[in-house]
DNA sequence: TAGATTGTTAATCGATTAACAATC
DNA sequence: TAGATTGTTAATCGATTAACAATC
């Protein structure tokens, strides 16, 4: 393994780093490993993976390894194994407390995401100025008003926040959550937030998403219709649904 | 300008190729430029924006030289200039018609986001299964049958098609989005889709996403607290809310 | 003019892809 | 054994960052 790829601590434990597109391509393995396993497969290889994934196979052996996984030539990887072993990196196995500020759409969708407390994180509480969105629990969960989080963050030890709240909101309350000792935010307000070099700031902007996938679709379109001065996206006069 | 950022075209028009990442960062160029614009400023530098982004200023001149946009030395960018120049190369000024298919809480969220129409993005009709759902209008937009889709989507010229489904459901989904003529799909399900080659999926994986937040905050703490065995992100007994 | 800022070329960095030896 | 697949090193590719000349 690659001197870069791990930090060595005082104790002799080694802490392994992985690059972020790395990582965000891990819930992909675990995902597909999950549907084999459940088809009754007991090994598999990189070349399964890379195909289901359209993704290159050494890709594919280069992030297992990073991850720690040893496969056997001819054999592939056990399934078991290497579900087992990306659990244990992405900190599945230990589900933490998160809180979410903004119960509006977007947050009560997230609220509403089951799943997350597979992939480690449980949404406890939700937090919100709007008096009449304050006490109705929504999918179960408690909505507090904002001004209690930044003490209750500290006392229950809560290290992750969502942000959910329009853009205009969005600074004062991360700095809320800073001063609740949040050291980790997943934000998804469009804005970019201002914080200490201590905490994380993971931004969700959709708006930097749509503007990817329509610029992509637009190209695409240019290249085949070259036709100038005229949209190739430019809505034409549409039968209507009657 | 290099020759890989543009396609010459048989006309003698050129099509400006620019790469994921900086695509990305447009809109965010986009939006603190309409700020200052707001604040009444006419000119900027890149050493403005990237201040304030918390950006490399190099990075900055490359992205608004790859949009086309020309500055002037020792006074900066024009306000007005770069703002227009971003908005028709991210095609905002015409606005585009878009399917949703899947009315639950993340749809709704999405068919509630207004701004979409800024960007160049109108999703004008909704579709689900559901029965309950069909026929309600939600944040005044239709929820039709899901198999009404395909046929609609090619008399209306529909290009653009938004997937919060299950992920189970997905893939039938997508298929029936191609089958409409449908030529990019945002796709909000996790799960990879398999598309015909002039079809463009954008995936937004909040499982992929979630676990890129969550490895980055374990690794910080590590860091500091390079404790052997111990878990630095376990819950400890918390004091509760009373 | 002097100096700040652009425009542009070169250097660095990191991720992906290719090549190939090791091995079951 | 033969051959498929892993493990690993090298080559390629592309994005970021640095350096610096041009210019208002």
């Amino acid at each position: 393994m690659n001197v870069r790829t791990q930090i060595s601590r005082p104790d002799g434990t080694v802490l392994k780093i992985v690059s972020e597109p790395t990582l965000k391509r891990l819930p992909l393995y675990h995902r597909f490993l999950k549907e084999s396993e459940l088809a009754g497969r007991e090994t598999i290889s990189c070349t399964d993976i890379a195909l289901h994934l359209d993704l290159d196979p050494t890709q594919v052996r280069k992030d297992l390894e990073s991850v720690g996984v040893v496969g056997r030539p001819r054999i592939g990887y056990g399934l078991l194994n290497v579900i087992e072993e990306l659990e244990t990196f992405l900190g599945w196995n230990n589900v933490h407390d998160a809180f979410l500020v903004g119960a509006g759409s977007m947050g009560s969708a997230l609220l509403g995401y089951r799943k997350f407390e597979q992939c480690g994180l449980k949404v406890v509480t939700a937090f919100d100025v709007k008096p009449a969105i304050i006490g109705t629990p929504i999918h179960g969960k408690q909505v507090l008003p904002l001004e209690k989080l930044p003490n209750l963050a500290q006392r229950m030890h809560i290290l992750i926040g969502i942000i959910t709240v329009p853009a205009t909101e969005a600074q004062a309350v991360a700095n809320l959550m800073v001063e609740g000792g949040i050291r980790a935010i997943w934000n998804f307000a469009p804005i970019r937030l201002h914080t200490p070099e201590h905490v994380i700031v993971h931004n969700e902007d959709l708006y930097c998403s749509l503007a990817a996938l329509s610029q992509k679709l637009f190209t695409t379109l240019q290249m085949k219709h070259p036709n100038p001065g005229v949209d190739p996206m430019a809505p034409t006069i549409a039968a209507l649904p009657h």
